[in-house]
DNA sequence: TAGAGTTAGTTCAAGCAACAACTATTGCGC
DNA sequence: GCGCAATAGTTGTTGCTTGAACTAACTCTA
């Protein structure tokens, strides 16, 4: 690039191209398993996930939005094709009629509890492995920093219950 | 989720769900900072640093595929729409006259000039600057070993040369 | 109790990506 | 050499994401 200036160390440049590699490969690599095993996307399943862990299995439009990391014009147009497959429910709120409750359905419940296993089965396979526990805590570390950066609200962080996948 | 079997560890969820969310948050706002200060998309500008670091600043369009982790009708599209800006070339390879070479022009190369700095503060801010150089080769080591189960034949790893971004 | 401003969500247009089908060129076997 | 398979790219269709309006509902203030 011959550009001075506040250039990438060596071993940034390492760490750089490899994450770059990661971010493309790794969401098509979930994509395709889940769709195929299950015929969701990967988001279509963090959503259903968030939900199954709610109380009631219900959360709201915007806390969803911000649980799942999706602007709320995304998250609308998903929750719309989930609900005409009868994986949730939408009802208007009777105590604030602007907002919407999302709920997961039965069949949705269901739905979550055939194909969870493939995919943390996915998950183990591209993911922890191949990685030694001290590496795991590593990266929930460094990614949990890079979290502050790109959300530094935490507005976007889930309650952190249990059972997340 | 009340699945039994072979679930995630407490410290694998951790991991896991912050690496979720750095995956849904980091491309976009790479994309958004080059978008509004380029007008390139972050894969884009991949490709251009890409062919600013080959020989003759060319490369073929298979072998930059391999690079960018891209299928070839995406590059193919996305190095059409390049192409048309001026930023690249496309000449069809005299030996083979089923291959394309793409190279850069100099109007591409002094767009790299003009964006790198701004795009490299960004990466700084996100990424390297909320990090210690032992997290920063940890990150290395940690997203080389998912990588080789991304992408296992390893053909999509450039030669790593100097001055990728 | 109006009116201004804010919040919640949907919808619309434009652009990009994935997958499949297609064309063109090359190389290999007989 | 002729034909078949493999290689290199392109194109076209469909679906999804994004960002910008837009509607509806709520709140606060005068």
């Amino acid at each position: 690039m011959s550009v001075e200036g506040n250039w990438l160390s060596p071993a940034e440049r390492a760490a750089w191209v490899r994450l770059i590699a990661v971010l493309e490969l790794l969401p098509g690599a979930l994509d395709s398993q889940l769709r195929r095993d299950a015929g969701l996307t990967h988001f279509d399943y963090g959503v259903l996930a968030m939900l199954s862990e709610a109380p009631e299995r219900t959360l709201r439009m915007t806390e969803l939005a911000g649980y799942t990391n999706a602007t709320l014009p995304r998250l609308s147009n998903v929750v719309k094709r989930l609900a005409d497959r009868g994986l949730i429910e939408r009802h208007t709120c009777p105590g604030d009629r602007r907002a919407t409750n999302v709920r997961l359905t039965e069949a949705g419940h269901e739905k979550m509890v055939a194909s969870a296993p493939g995919h943390v089965d996915a998950v183990r396979e591209y993911v922890f492995d191949s990685l030694s526990p001290e590496q795991v805590d590593q990266l929930a570390e460094i990614a949990g920093t890079m979290l502050e950066r790109l959300d530094p609200t935490g507005v976007k962080r889930p309650p952190l219950d249990p059972g997340s996948v």
